[in-house]
Order: C-alpha cells, then sequence, then structure tokens
DNA sequence: AGGCTGTATTGAACTCTGTCTATGCAGTGT
DNA sequence: ACACTGCATAGACAGAGTTCAATACAGCCT
C-alpha cells in the first residue's frame, strides 16, 4: 500500500499515532511548551482543595498582569486547567484528565505495543 | 518578603518548581507540541530494537524530506531521540530518560507534594 | 573517479506566539 | 450611584517557529 524503502528495512506495520489524536495530544504538549504556564501549571496543582487564586499566581513572575491572564486561557484552552469565580478573585486548579493523557501518551513510547 | 494579596487565601508555601527547571521541561514539552514531531516520536518509538529509519519515516508525511529532517532535530536537540548513521541510511530511536522525566512531572501535578 | 541515493544544512517567506499598553467587565463597599 | 479592586480582552509589535526550494555532504556501487 504505501511507498516502500529500497531494503534498509521493513515498513512500520501500522501508524502509531493517528494523524487526529496526534493533534489533540500536541495541543497539549504545546501548552506546556512555556516555562511560565509549566510553572503555573505546577503553582495550582500544588494546593489540592479550593483551588488557586490568580492573586497568587501574577505576583510570582515579573510578567504583566495581562500576560499571566493569557498563559492562564491558553491552559485553560488545552484542559489543562479550568477555573471559578468566587466574588472578586477567580479560582484555579488542574483538570487530572488531561495530564493523565498525557502521561499515558509517554509511557506508551517508553514501553512501546510491540503488537 | 512577598506581596501578599489582600485576604483572599494563603500564600504558596514555597514555589513548586523552579525556575531553571521549568526552562529545560518546557523545552521537552515545547518539542512534542508539534502534531508531527508527536507522531515521529510516536513512529520511532514503535521498534524496540535497531531503531527506525529515515526513510521510512519521511514518506509517512505530506512534507518535504528537508522539514522531516528539521523535525528531527528538534526533537533530538530536546533531548527525546538519538540518531546514528548505518552506511547510507540514519536511524532514530528514543531516549526513555527524558520521556521518564516529562512523565515524573506530570504525575508530581497528579498527584501533588502536599508537604 | 564518477554518478547515484539518502540525509542534513542553508536561506528566505510566511505564520504563529509572547509580551506590552490601553481598555472593558464583574464584584465589593461606601 | 459611585469609586475601587481583581481579572479578562483587544490591538500592536518584536521575535520565534514552520515550511519550502536549493544546495551540500556522506556513503555505496560500478
Amino acid at each position: 500500500m504505501s511507498k516502500q524503502a529500497s531494503g534498509c528495512c521493513e515498513p512500520l506495520s501500522e501508524e502509531p499515532l493517528a494523524a487526529e489524536e496526534a493533534a489533540e495530544l500536541s495541543a497539549m504538549f504545546k501548552a506546556l511548551g512555556d516555562p511560565v504556564r509549566l510553572r503555573l501549571l505546577s503553582m495550582i496543582a500544588s494546593r489540592t482543595e479550593g483551588g488557586v487564586c490568580v492573586c497568587e499566581l501574577t505576583p510570582a513572575f515579573e510578567l504583566s498582569q495581562p500576560t499571566i491572564s493569557h498563559h492562564l486561557k491558553l491552559l485553560r484552552q488545552a484542559g489543562l486547567v479550568d477555573c471559578e469565580r468566587r466574588g472578586t478573585w477567580v479560582y484555579y486548579w488542574v483538570r487530572p484528565e488531561t495530564t493523565d493523557r498525557m502521561a499515558a501518551m509517554l509511557s506508551s513510547v517508553r514501553r512501546p505495543v510491540t503488537a
């Protein structure tokens, strides 16, 4: 079916990761591909209950408040965190389903399925 | 020491992820933040022995050969894969140390250290 | 040596991303 | 109602990333 190379090696039996799923997963990895966002996620994950207030996150960086807000938006759009408003303040927490999915992808690389 | 917010919540006891380590880790995540590179890694990981020849990887995408070569270089620079030349062909394989480190970061988010 | 094949590098065009300032919106309190 | 605080959005701009065509390099074969 596929064009095979001269004779260097056998063709890959099946495509291990479909293009569509790769697009979803890569969007998650891309969200953590920035040091600010990775630290934000780590800080958000450091509290288990109630979430972390934005007012705690912003002063931890030497960046403007809109920039932090922008990064939080990207983390949210990637499905890594969720947020809720409580009065004046907005609280963020981690969505473990997403980090689990990423970890599963990485461990499948670690121990490949030699079907 | 740090400027605390009005009274919305207690301050984060310590910074969970140091800026320097975040820079290293985010570079790894960034490398997988592209669907082509994620599929490349998955394809490379799909063979446990001997590595995967570039001639198998390139025709799997509707991209030019230099583009694939460029993505492979980025994966290599991120420490995710390594390669070796055997005669005419070049073979790539996964470096599990790196994927393990990424997975460890994700699982630390999953189950935060409530020290 | 010379030609051929496989892979990497170079340089340029285009798009995307991170950051800022300025502004808008939501909720509180006087 | 008004002012004030916390957070989000809009628009602009510099820098980085993705892609390609052209070229260079490495190894094989006759």
